[in-house]
DNA sequence: ATGCCTATGCGACATAGA
């Protein structure tokens, strides 16, 4: 079972490389962030076309997530629990095939210090709140998305560049840590466990030409999913080709 | 210190991204 991870920075401008990235590379499940559209816009038809099954968690103009599946998918929760207040679409829940699977598109928190910075903190705590709900079932679980949060120096191009920036501050990283520590498996460290491993490269001052990316984009895993993990990979080849997203996917083989 | 690029929207620039 491949599940992977893709931030597509709106659906509009990549449905033609999303369906090219899915008839390669053959998810069986494709968790989707950045759709930046509403649910009646987003383009269902096609998608079936190509052999999936949709849910959809949309927003007008930002955010936005999306869960793709061969097989029939449940729908097991839209939105992340914990402020009835918050209206971003960035966290949506499905169990398929008995794996427990969400997308999860984390705020990125810029500019810190403010209120920006201030909601992102406290979606990672609700984030981690719920993880804990999830931890209970001791079922196959995959939390993946883009987290928003450099794990460590050796996840970004440049510490200077990158340092007041709120991907990698003290505060998201620990709260980062505090998720994962609980007794998640980061796949992609799993399977390569040092070495720049970029999900993400800025579309300005040809980051991508000169490889100045960063890991953003994660699967973590409950135990009863890391004993079947089989393979993890980036797909870095798609950042390359023409009308890109800033992100590539990100992947899980389990058995 | 800032913009660099890209996507979206009741567009003719502003906002958000990371």
């Amino acid at each position: 079972m491949k599940i992977a991870t893709f931030n597509i920075n709106g659906i509009g401008a990549r449905l033609p490389r999303l369906l090219e990235w899915l008839a390669a590379a053959q998810p069986d499940v494709a968790c989707l962030q950045e759709i930046k559209c509403q649910n009646g816009n987003f383009p269902v038809p096609a998608l079936e076309e190509a052999g999936y099954h949709v849910l959809v968690h949309g927003q007008k103009g930002f955010n936005g997530v999306a869960i793709l599946s061969k097989a029939p998918a449940v729908e097991i929760r839209v939105g992340l629990p914990g402020d009835d207040s918050d209206e971003q679409s960035r966290y949506l829940e499905a169990e398929i095939d008995g794996v427990r699977i969400a997308s999860i598109y984390l705020p990125n928190g810029n500019p810190q210090p403010g209120p920006k910075f201030d909601y992102k903190l406290a979606w990672m705590a609700r984030l981690d709140a719920h993880a804990r709900e999830l931890w209970k079932l001791e079922r196959p679980v995959v939390l993946c998305g883009d987290y928003n949060v450099i794990p460590t120096d050796e996840d970004v191009y440049s510490v200077r560049a990158m340092q007041d920036d709120a991907l990698m501050q003290p505060e998201s990283r620990a709260a980062f840590r505090r998720l994962v520590n609980a007794g998640w498996t980061d796949a992609i460290r799993s399977r390569f466990p040092s070495g720049p491993m970029y999900t993400f490269w800025d579309y300005q001052a040809g980051a991508w030409q000169r490889d100045a990316g960063f890991r953003i984009d994660h699967l973590l895993l409950s135990p009863a999913a890391a004993d079947r993990l089989l393979n993890a990979g980036i797909d870095r080849h798609v950042r390359g080709q023409e009308k890109a997203s800033d992100h590539v996917p990100v992947w899980v083989e389990l058995r």
